[in-house]
RNA sequence: GGGGAGUUGCCCGAGUGGCCAAUGGGAACAGACUGUAAAUCUGUCGGCGAAUGCCUUCGCAGGUUCGAAUCCUGCACUCCCCA
């Protein structure tokens, strides 16, 4: 491959190279490069989110490039300030080893394992002594980590920043420099940190590395970056049927972002499925489809579309609805909200109730409208119980 | 070290002795409409209860009072100004 080729493969779905003209100096090397990417070990689902700049790295390891994984055990003590509008919670290392083995083989589905180089930052980080600590501290200023966007607006609402958050960049700079890294990749959140990564390798003498940030996929709600913690998030192992439904979920205007930072469809074939006069739905589709496939099989991803099309298209009730036990403790006749509630569906019987004064809740597609409703459990049994949209439970 | 401000439900934010389970906005959820899109309209949004009602909640712990989110004391945490 040429270089030119090889920098176009590494340009789809990048917010910024810092910069391409090093980048090209050093694929001009015709040597591996050491591409490095920070993973925090806090537990959780590989979001498609995250699967961006997986896959980026992804794309350096097919092009015969050395994937650097830094497992940060040790940062993961203080805690990515970045995007976060608190102190975050400390880490044992115990919570990390088991999260960092949860998160590998989720990796497995995008990166080829056996052919990275894991490190965790522990390694050299948990070395050094108060003194190197001062000297890294010198490296930089105080005026200079403030300008920090996360940290100023922290600041100016009157939260609090701990000491030792503001350490953070220096640390994940630090593992550039203990590691080479010739690349670093990143979100554009990362950027700040990155930077910094480039700033203590030339106060090292090494050559800085070249930064890759990848843009923040939005969420299925459209509006904020997918994220676990919002409940925005498609996560690389959900089920084939959620994956697609919840890629069906996302606003018509993200779907050529998502072709792009998700997908390997060419971008050209991407944008004349949302050309004008084509409906946006089956755009859609074939997006979700090809989601599915990539963390499933292209099977999986027909099976999740008809299912799609049956259950939500055509408003029936799902064939294969999850098979719930009605709880024995529930005397008979059984008030329908506290079988609800019962079954983990709603989280109160208030609740319930609401829900079916509102018309949300059917028994085989019949909506049942009498919120204290009481019925015997032979008049439940095999039925499909529906509460809201997306919950079905087959009642056995 | 000194002085000042603050901590309310998922979030923001009103409330300064009873009418407060606590105004308002946002988020969320449900219904209608749809393409499980957007927009819009309607409704719900601490727990239990069929219900008059009862219980728990306004940083934490005590106290005053017939009665406190509201007053007092102590504690914890945060921010600002000065040193």
């Amino acid at each position: 491959m040429t270089i030119d080729e090889q920098l176009a493969v590494l340009r789809r779905g990048t917010a910024e190279i810092i910069s391409e003209a090093e980048l090209r100096k050093k694929l001009e090397k015709d040597r591996p490069l050491r591409v490095k990417l920070g993973v925090d070990p806090t537990a959780r689902d590989v979001t498609l989110g995250w699967a961006v700049v997986l896959r980026k790295l992804r794309d350096f390891q097919r092009l015969g490039h050395q994937a650097v994984l830094v497992i940060g055990d040790f940062t993961a003590m203080i805690g990515d300030p970045s995007g976060k509008s608190k102190t975050r919670k400390q880490l044992t290392a115990d919570e990390v080893l088991v999260n960092v083995e949860a998160v590998k083989k989720q990796f497995g589905k995008i990166l080829d394992i056996e052919k990275t180089e894991i490190r965790p930052n522990s390694e050299w980080l948990g070395a050094m002594n108060f003194e190197d600590v001062l000297r890294l501290c010198a490296k930089t200023t105080v005026a200079r980590i403030m300008e920090r966007d996360d940290f100023t607006k922290r600041w100016e609402a009157h939260q609090a920043i701990a000491m030792h958050e503001l350490m953070y960049p220096l640390l994940q700079g630090t593992d550039s420099v203990a590691l080479h890294a010739d690349v670093e990749l990143g979100g554009t959140d990362q950027k700040f940190n990155n930077l910094m990564g480039r700033q203590l390798q030339e106060a090292n003498g090494q050559d800085a590395q070249i930064v890759v940030l990848s843009p923040l996929l939005v969420g299925t709600d459209g509006k904020d970056k997918m994220s676990q913690s919002l409940g925005n998030y498609v996560s690389i192992i959900d089920a084939p049927n959620d994956m697609f439904g919840k890629t069906m979920s996302i606003p018509d205007d993200l779907i050529l972002n998502w072709f792009e930072l998700c997908t390997d469809v060419p971008m050209d074939e991407a944008r004349g499925l949302i050309a004008e006069g084509k409906n946006p739905r089956d755009a859609k589709v074939r997006l979700a489809k090809e989601i599915v496939a990539l963390y499933h099989s292209p099977d999986a991803a027909e099976a999740a579309e008809r299912y799609f099309v049956e259950t939500f298209s055509k408003r029936q009730q799902p064939v294969d609805a999850e098979e719930a036990e009605i709880p024995a403790d529930l005397e008979e006749p059984i008030p329908l909200a506290n079988l609800i509630t019962g079954l983990g569906m709603t989280k109160s019987n208030g609740n319930a109730r609401d829900l079916i004064k509102q018309g949300g809740v059917s028994l085989d597609e019949v909506k049942v409208t009498d919120p204290f409703a009481k019925l015997d459990r032979a008049d439940l049994v095999g039925k499909v119980l529906r509460v809201g949209k997306h919950q079905f439970r087959k009642l056995g």
